[in-house]
RNA sequence: CGGGGUGUGGCGCAGCUUGGUAGCGCACUCGCUUUGGGAGCGAGGGGCCGUGGGUUCAAAUCCCGCCACCCCGACCA
């Protein structure tokens, strides 16, 4: 319900008639702190399977987020557009991405059997209009973006806002016509989004990353720093290096020693690593008593699912006291999947428990520690045996090398010599990535040059989870009163609070018109007949760093101002508190 | 899609083992009192117990199927 005092510079919120209702009790079904705050605070409803209602307070929050991406994307140049969600089938079949998002795309149909979907992302569709609007390279560079909902088939939405199969993105384009311009533009992106996150006041970590369904090159996320996120990363002790698990490079630093001859060892009832390590020490396997599970070689069957292509077999070596990350390893076979293989009684060749990557008849990849000349106690392809002495391309070959080992904390840096790597989670709020001319060359985007000959322009993506990014500054900023969300982004810049009965409802409503009019955003808490308590209790699980308390010095014309960030409580005269405020707010 | 869990007024839960037609706290409505840290007393309103089938004189409760949601894993902003 609009207030006549909206009208002026600020913005007046009654909670007496706010579509507001505080949950006293933790719902049964949040688990994280940004989900179960955001329900409890009355800023979001759940409305469908990983989707959102925003209420009056949040849809403040994503507005004032939504201003600030806005901002820092027009500053650098950013013409904002906007497209369809529901788009036709054949872009996306040009691309070859109807096929290749596989079950994440949401699909639909026309009452005459046309194919739709609910967009993912627009790649080609602002490749299309780059395509149909520009002609030389006089129209280049350009820079668009678009803030809108995405759609998102998830096998598993979680967290309330931060995995939906509907969300708010803001995602954005570059169009170069040279891959330096390309280099430059990526620059300016990735600065704006570091001011972004800086003025949302998400810390966060800029990691090297994969690129996902996108493809292209050159690819770094932006990570808010989370117990809670999904993703994890890494971060060098001693230098600058910081990259997203999936796109660690692993590196061997070792000098292979000389190998004896390859032996095979008769090892009854060593299908594990554990127990081939504590049988090779106890039968001193080549003379040795300090076998590890580092010397063994572990050699996982996996199957590749290619979208629309036959499934394939592939073996992967890696040291035996890592495992296969099955993360990592889509993330390397992307847009193919990995699973693990499990029907060895229909391959009798791959002996579970006992392969050796010698005379293998799939295809096999090893970890980069699997390196030239490296000798490896593994397993002989014959129930119940071991070998030892297995020398990489000596006894045998792989197809390949592959990052799908674990990463561990302490794992050398790739990077410099010295640092080591510690083992952190974050929630991806934003990733920026050189696209190159994958969607140019799919559909064939070709301008006129300066010489006259015709010119394929190269593209960078840009993509900031703009409702992700209220539940990540929901993360790091709450207490165990509620949320303390900060000034950029709050619904409102103080919160005023009316306890008493003698008139100070109506000395708040009065208070809160004077500070509207000095261009404050105020939430005046006006209900009648609540108890101050519970007021307290609301104020502070909304969020809103600064409180005025109209209260039992409303006589002496004083009021309590309240930051609840420093703790500070002081008495001020009415008359002050403009001043008051606008110095906290700084 | 694999594993685990849960579905009972708006929210949080009990009842289910041992079938008998639904209850508690919060919230909501009315009255009186109370009013600076989740008030008290009294009187009320609101639920085809996720859904379909079965067993039974009788099903929230027992049996079978389905659906939804949450958590863990595999995928993404």
């Amino acid at each position: 319900m609009s207030h006549p005092l909206n009208t002026l510079l600020g913005m007046l919120l009654r909670m007496s008639t706010l579509l507001l209702k505080t949950l006293r009790e933790e719902p049964a079904d949040a688990e994280v702190p940004s989900h179960r705050l955001l329900l409890r605070a009355g800023f979001i409803r759940r409305a469908a399977p990983g989707g959102y209602t925003w209420l009056p307070l949040g849809k403040l929050v994503l507005d004032r987020v939504t201003a600030v991406v806005r901002e820092e994307m027009v500053a650098i140049g950013g013409q904002e557009v906007s497209f369809p969600a529901l788009l036709p089938r054949e872009p996306y079949d040009i691309s070859n991405r109807w096929t290749e998002y596989g079950d994440d795309l949401f699909t639909l149909r026309d009452r005459r059997g046309g194919e739709y979907l609910l967009a993912p992302t627009h790649e080609e569709m602002f490749t299309l209009l780059v395509q149909d609007m520009t002609s030389s390279y006089r129209d280049f560079p350009r820079l668009l973006f678009q803030v809108q909902s995405k759609f998102r088939d998830e096998a598993r939405p979680r967290a309330g806002l931060l995995r939906g199969r509907e969300f708010l993105m803001k995602d954005a384009y570059s169009f170069s016509l040279t891959d330096a311009e390309l280099v430059s533009v990526y620059g300016e992106v990735r600065a704006a989004y570091q001011r972004i996150f800086d003025r949302l006041g998400l810390s966060h970590t800029i990691v090297a990353a994969m690129s996902g369904a996108m493809g292209g090159s050159a690819s770094e996320e932006f990570l808010a720093t989370s117990e809670v996120g999904e993703d994890t990363f890494v971060a060098c002790t001693s230098c600058t290096y910081a990259a997203n698990t999936e796109a660690v490079v692993t590196v061997y630093r070792g000098s292979p020693a000389p190998a004896g001859p390859l032996t095979v060892h008769d090892t009854p009832s060593t299908p594990t690593i554990d127990s081939l390590v504590d049988l090779a020490n106890a039968r001193a396997l080549a003379g040795r008593t300090d076998w590890t599970a580092a010397d063994t070689l572990k050699n996982v069957v996996v199957t590749v699912h290619h979208p629309g292509a036959e499934d394939e077999l592939l073996v992967i070596g890696v040291p035996g006291d890592r495992e296969v990350d099955l993360k990592r390893l889509n993330a390397v076979l992307d847009p193919a999947s990995a699973t693990l293989f499990d029907d060895f009684a229909s391959r009798p060749d791959l002996v579970k428990g006992y392969i050796g990557p010698q005379g293998i008849k799939v295809r096999y990849l090893a970890d980069p520690r699997v390196s030239l000349g490296t000798a490896w106690l593994t397993g002989a392809n014959e129930p119940g045996k071991h070998a030892t002495n297995v020398v990489a391309g000596r006894d045998f070959t792989p197809d390949g090398t592959i990052e799908a080992a674990e990463v561990r904390a302490g794992d050398p840096c790739p990077a410099c010599a010295e640092g080591a790597l510690t083992v952190r989670r974050g929630i991806e709020i934003g990733h920026v990535f050189q696209l190159g001319r994958k969607y140019t060359d799919a559909f064939q985007v070709d301008v006129l040059g300066v010489d006259g000959k015709p010119v394929r322009p190269t593209m960078g993506c840009y993509g900031i989870g703009v409702s992700r990014s209220v539940a990540a500054i929901a993360e790091q900023h709450h207490d165990d009163r509620g949320l303390l969300w900060p000034d950029e982004v709050a619904p409102a810049d103080v919160h005023v609070v009316a306890a008493g009965k003698d008139g100070q409802v109506e000395a708040a409503l009065e208070l809160a018109g004077r500070l509207v009019a000095t261009g404050l955003r105020v939430l005046v808490d006006d209900r009648p007949q609540l108890s101050a308590g519970v007021k307290f209790t609301d104020a502070e699980l909304i969020g809103i760093a600064r409180s005025v308390v109209v209260g039992r010095r409303l006589a002496d014309g004083l009021v309590e101002f309240r930051d609840r960030r420093t703790g500070e409580r002081s008495e001020v005269a009415m008359a002050d508190l403009p001043r008051v405020i606008r110095d906290a707010l700084g």
